[in-house]
RNA sequence: GUGGCCGUAGCUCAGUAGGUUAGAGCGUCUGGUUGUGGCCCAGAAGGUCGGGGGUUCAAGUCCCCUCGGCCACCCCA
């Protein structure tokens, strides 16, 4: 009885190298930079009670309406697969009640049930940061900054930031108000699905992409217009701060993000090289009321996150980054079998050099074909002579330099000579 | 969930109006005399033509179903 062979589910991708070390590379230049920021690494289950993510979204949004990936356990609890990074930190905050300021970074998988596209995928993957217990417009603007220098450093530079205000409990009712009502008398221009569904979210119709719907928000009365005074000086201050900080920004009174714990900042980066309907690369805002929508103390937090499958596709589509296999340093040729291969191979190693070698016994011919291969930069050959010799052939594989002899006790440190001398080249 | 395009070697693809043992390039492996890479040359391995059913003397090629992939809508990272 034989099967069909089993493939990665619908919308899943296995990162293979070379593509894992451009992961690596991001991830690795994230973890630094959290760091250089004050953030501490947090890891928290991808399972959550499904209750986590459709009390915070509100069940408006799609992603608790359609998108989430919910199984009862053999316990019968009711369990979802984490559609994005921020209700884990939240509850983490709430369960544990850390000292605050609380600042955390993650790297996460994130699952929706969504019909796959280019830059959106079932399990994707985000890096972001959260910090709670702080209200402060000078921590939003450098939040936004570590997220622009993040994305910046993966090699993306054809972006744009985008940023708008949400208002806060007592202002963001009102404006609701004056926009429903606005909208109530353009029905008429508004894309089909609107004229239809806009006054289940009439936010969510300033988000719309189609043509008819921007005309009409075009002229839109604004949130920032009818911004609290709290809120208005705090949205003052965090473009004060962006620009003291150097960072361009453009004032975006459409840019309403998709779940309903936002207030105040909101900001979304967006790469001009990706089509308009998945351009953002990264997203994130201020939720003050969500700890307590989570039954937490009342907590300040803001943060965000990068997807980076789609900060990779944006790369690619900028052609933005260049990537070279760092090769190996040494590659070891066997003509026999003997074990002062394997002691060379565990002693270079811990002298901090790369070493590969056969496994197999293959001719010397096509081990070092092999080492061509994996671009190492010396070839150390041992067969029978130098065995018997207690010596090596070190064979400079990147300059034309002539292969020598060195004795056994000499044959780290030469090594180590030739590699420091091609680096400096 | 709705719609469009597409599924031939590990990869990128060719396969004439249906007709013998399904091809190329790249990659992989081996060899080009004793133990020496890259270039070059020679050879080899590797394919249920996504799967199932049907039409036909004959199907990778036509029809139906199914699975999968890509893309678009919706929405988001």
């Amino acid at each position: 009885m034989t099967f069909e062979p089993l493939r990665s589910p619908a919308g899943t991708h296995d990162v293979l190298w070379p593509q894992s070390a451009r992961w690596e590379r991001i991830i690795g230049d994230f973890a630094d930079r959290a760091r250089l920021y004050g953030y501490k690494l947090l890891i928290t289950p991808v399972i959550e009670d499904a209750r986590l993510f459709s009390r915070g979204f509100g069940d408006a949004s799609d992603v608790v309406g359609k998108e989430m990936y919910v199984f009862e356990d053999r316990g019968g609890r009711t369990l979802a697969l984490r559609p994005e990074g921020t209700a884990s930190v939240v509850r983490a905050y709430i369960q544990h009640r850390p000292a605050t300021p609380w600042k955390v970074w993650y790297l996460t998988p994130a699952f929706r049930y969504e019909r796959p596209q280019a830059g959106r995928y079932r399990q994707h993957h985000q890096i972001g940061v959260e910090a709670l217990g702080v209200d402060s417009p000078e921590q939003d603007a450098e939040i936004i900054d570590l997220a622009m220098g993040t994305i910046r450093a993966a090699g993306l530079s054809d972006i744009e930031l985008l940023v708008n205000s949400m208002g806060c409990e007592v202002c963001r009712p009102v404006y609701e108000g004056v926009l429903r009502a606005f909208l109530a008398e353009n029905v008429h221009a508004m894309c089909d699905y609107h004229r239809e569904h806009w006054s289940e979210v009439p936010l969510r119709v300033l988000d719309c992409k189609t043509g008819e719907c921007r005309a009409v928000t075009d002229s839109a009365p604004r949130i920032s217009e009818h911004l609290c005074d709290a809120c208005m000086t705090a949205f003052d201050t965090v473009q004060t701060e962006l620009q003291v900080l150097g960072i361009t920004y453009t004032l975006e009174h459409r840019l309403v993000r998709g779940f309903d714990y936002y207030t105040r900042t909101t900001f979304e980066i967006i790469s001009h090289s990706l089509n308009a309907s998945q351009n953002a690369v990264g997203g994130g805002g201020r939720y003050n009321g969500l700890s307590e929508i989570l039954s937490g103390p009342p907590t300040p937090g803001i943060g965000f996150g990068i997807g980076l499958e789609r900060l990779l596709v944006a790369c690619d589509s900028e052609g933005a980054v260049e990537w070279h296999d760092p090769g190996v340093d040494v590659y070891i040729a066997e003509l026999g079998r003997d074990t002062e291969v394997s002691l060379l191979a565990h002693q270079l190693r811990n002298a901090g050099y790369s070493v590969e070698r056969s496994y197999e016994n293959k001719s010397l011919k096509a081990q070092l074909r092999y080492a061509g291969r994996l671009g190492a930069r010396i070839a150390l050959i041992i067969g029978d002579r130098e065995i018997a010799e207690r010596e090596v052939i070190l064979k400079p594989l990147v300059s034309k330099d002539e292969q020598f002899t060195v004795g056994w006790d000499r044959v780290i440190q030469e090594t180590g000579r030739w590699l420091e001398k091609w680096k400096k080249q």
